[in-house]
DNA sequence: TTGTTAGTTCTGCAAATTAAGAACTAAACA
DNA sequence: TGTTTAGTTCTTAATTTGCAGAACTAACAA
């Protein structure tokens, strides 16, 4: 099994990827296998080639594999009369986890609807910016949407 | 110094939210606090209060609050003749936070051109798609900042 | 039937995070 | 001058995380 190398260039990328994915919340371990799937030059790598290339170990690899698979972040093709998977990095899943991490912000706007439920009328200058602030993410979560629409239009 | 009372909902309403900042990476004291100044009937809290409240020491106390202070989350306003600080959430620093947490994730974007820069010509397929949310990025980039001067014009 | 490949699962450790409690400090008061 | 107040800082201590290494498994191969 062929081993991959990767340039000085290749190596550092995939640093910076890493730690943007775990700025996002990721894991280390996945976080690089992540980045190595679009940094290396081959595509589809095998389990092993990922453990050596990252030094990694088998279960390292084996969990984060399992978390980028269930996620819908990577996924692997097979070739007939050949036992190994080959992992791949599904780049179009971007879309959708774009669309994900983006609605996970704007559902603070749930409950920030419900703080202002249950605030005393009291606080009256405090309720009118929490309602200004809800107002707003309001517009940006129809503004969001109307984007994804107009992209998927001007594809055609 | 007369001590907060919350109401069963309240409480509940706390916790979801602390749930809400730690998803989003906060760390657990600094989540409930910032929960605690929203949702509490006084709008303006001091620090034994929300030691006692959220039943956090003080040096956990302290150190969310000066995470929270730094990161402009919260702020804080004094009365003449006392010497406590009244610590207190500025809520108009969600819109600045919405912006920054979008621009974090578009700015995965940069990476993403490199590593398209880098690749081989030979995985056309792979370098293709790669393009293609890449420029999407780029397009969502460039509507979000509209977004915010569409909002800005209409509040006028 | 024995071995080999391609992983998975289990055990345990090392490092990092987080918070408690106590000791400390600086300002204001008495 | 000492005392109280409003915090801060320091030193543990308790979790939690993340991974290595080894043992395991299931499928195929010889």
């Amino acid at each position: 099994m062929e081993n991959i190398k990767l340039t000085q260039d290749q190596k550092q990328l995939i640093e910076r990827l890493g730690v943007h994915y775990e700025r996002a919340g990721l894991q280390p371990a996945p976080s690089r296998v992540i980045a190595l799937l679009l940094v290396s030059d081959k595509t589809e790598l095998t389990f092993d080639q990922i453990c050596e290339t990252l030094k990694i170990s088998k279960s390292a690899a084996s969990n984060a594999i399992n978390l980028l698979l269930s996620a819908g972040t990577i996924d692997y093709i097979t070739l007939s009369g050949d036992r190994k998977r080959y992992f791949r990095s599904r780049v179009t899943s971007w879309k959708e986890e774009t669309r994900k991490s983006l609605n996970t912000m704007l559902g603070l706007n749930t409950l920030l609807q419900e703080v202002l439920d249950q605030r005393p009328k009291s606080s009256k200058e405090f309720n009118d910016s929490l309602q200004e602030v809800i107002t707003f993410m309001e517009f940006l979560h129809r503004e969001v949407d109307n984007i994804f629409i107009k992209w998927e239009a001007r594809k055609k």
